[in-house]
DNA sequence: TGAAATGTTGGGGCG
DNA sequence: ACGCCCCAACATTTC
């Protein structure tokens, strides 16, 4: 048998603990991977600037290990199933696998292109490769889907099977054919303005960041797991310190499965004394999972329908203000600004930052959304749109709305010394612990950094005014 | 995975 | 020694 068996890459780009992979290489044949870059304007969340910048390097490792294996990466731009069509003729394959999606628009891109392999006489099969418990197999005893993160949680602890991780595979029999192959280079995944991609660069790849792929991303785990994770409950919350495990991208994108990360949690913390907190992580990766492919309007819509005449503002400068890191709070204008210079933020600071323009700006959720799935680098449909609406209020298990965060508290309480705000924000350089997270009140506060676009008093009155008329 | 307003308590200063 | 007031410190309620 020298047909090749095809295997689809999307959110699965590694070579350990991947079963689409591993199951083609069982089969004795050869095994040619593929990974396609639908045209952008046909899709309802195209991927973002970060994101883009991330596939571009993480594709760019998964080429070069493949390599190892002998497994060529046909990279095609258009339409999947046209080319996966067009693979399967050119290559006399019979056999196509990937690993499954859980958003809306890939479900139904997946479903429909299955069908029409099949009707073709190609034999599709799907697996598991990015979930703890796919979303079909926890529901209340009602059968309902979860609305609530513990229960959940509780629940999908006790279905989840974590049978170990499966190896890298073994190489298969090489493929002989020779297939046309896009360049990377050609696919204009690097960032305009190309200038954005210089801090990037310095965060994420190596000397000075950990890299792109599947080996950094274990390493991260592994720097994680010994640095900061004995300390993760308390520590996760300072942004000064580096005590999370910003793993998120490399989940993101599947250079890591939860399932790998769990497994080496059962190894050095078996009864879970000391990484329930890092494991709920997890577990609220899931349940946006779940929440969104049971609730697909989620991206769009409130969950909460009451929430629809809320008096949302229109503000385009004051947006604005907060996207570049001009608002004059300084633990909000560092986030953004670590945002926007790193592709990430501290997920105490993107809460805190999400709270001001929902609650202090009014401004709606959707656009604070829109701009963290451009520039986020583990920008995620699921988590983005649930954790959005968590801030708003509007989803099931929100805080409530008038759960409003005051920015000078969180500072002062998380970023006591004012490192992380000096860090990103040097304007306020030489301004003391004291004023560094209400610079408002020294006598002569620096110049160069703007006073605050709205007054937290005034912002937080009017949230709770605007939010009381929606009750009734 | 809040913050602010309001209520309660108890120790100490003072007449 | 006693009652009164003040006000931290903490608890509870409200938004």
């Amino acid at each position: 048998m020298n047909t090749p068996v095809i295997v689809w890459f999307r959110k699965d780009l590694r070579l350990a603990d991947n079963p689409a992979l591993f199951k083609a290489c069982q089969t004795g044949q050869p095994v040619v991977a593929t990974y396609i870059l639908e045209d952008q304007a046909q899709i309802d969340f195209p991927l973002g600037g970060a994101s883009k910048w991330w596939l571009y390097h993480s594709l760019m490792s998964l080429s070069a290990a493949l390599d190892g294996l002998g497994i060529p990466l046909i990279l095609r731009r258009g339409n999947p199933r046209q080319i996966l069509d067009a693979l399967c003729q050119e290559t006399g394959a019979d056999t196509v696998h990937w690993n499954r999606m859980y958003d809306p628009y890939a479900q139904t891109r997946d479903t429909e292109i299955k069908a029409f392999l099949t009707n073709n006489g190609i034999t599709v099969h799907s697996f598991n490769a990015s979930l703890l418990v796919e979303p079909w197999h926890v529901a209340t005893k009602t059968g309902t889907p979860y609305k609530i993160f513990t229960p959940f949680w509780r629940q999908a602890r006790n279905v989840m099977s974590s049978p170990p991780p499966l190896p890298r595979p073994e190489c298969p029999p090489a493929f002989q054919q020779s297939l046309q192959s896009d360049h990377l280079t050609d696919w204009s995944l690097r960032p305009h303005p190309s200038y954005w991609a210089a801090p990037l660069a310095a965060q994420w790849l190596l000397p000075s960041g950990a890299g792109i792929g599947e080996d950094a991303a274990q390493n991260r785990l592994d720097d994680f797991i010994t640095c900061a994770l004995p300390d993760y409950d308390t520590g996760r919350d300072r942004p000064d310190q580096k005590k999370t495990s910003q793993l998120s991208p490399h989940l993101h994108w599947g250079e890591i499965s939860p399932r790998q990360i769990w497994s080496a949690l059962e190894l050095i913390d078996p009864l879970h004394d000391y990484s329930g907190q890092f494991r709920a992580e997890l577990g609220w990766r899931e349940f946006s999972t779940h929440l969104l492919y049971h609730f697909p309007q989620i991206t769009t819509e409130n969950l909460r329908r009451e929430f629809d005449p809320f008096p949302w503002r229109d503000e385009p400068a004051a947006l604005a203000a907060w996207q570049k890191g001009r608002t004059g709070i300084p633990i909000v204008d560092a986030g953004m600004r670590q945002l926007w210079d790193t592709g990430w933020m501290h997920n105490r600071v993107r809460m805190i930052t999400a709270s001001f323009l929902v609650k202090h700006l009014m401004i709606p959720w959707q656009q604070g959304a829109a701009w963290f799935w451009d520039t986020l680098v583990d920008a995620d449909l699921a988590s983005n749109s649930a954790s959005w609406q968590w801030v708003a209020g509007s989803g099931c298990d929100a805080s409530p709305y008038f759960r409003i965060f005051n920015p000078v508290l969180q500072g002062e309480k998380f970023d006591p010394l004012g490192d992380y705000v000096r860090r990103w924000v040097p304007e306020l350089k030489n301004v003391p612990a004291k004023y560094i997270h209400k610079p408002w009140n020294m006598t002569q506060p620096p110049a160069s950094y703007p006073a605050p676009i709205i007054e937290l008093g005034v912002g937080r009155t009017r949230a709770l005014e605007a939010y009381k008329n929606i009750q009734n």
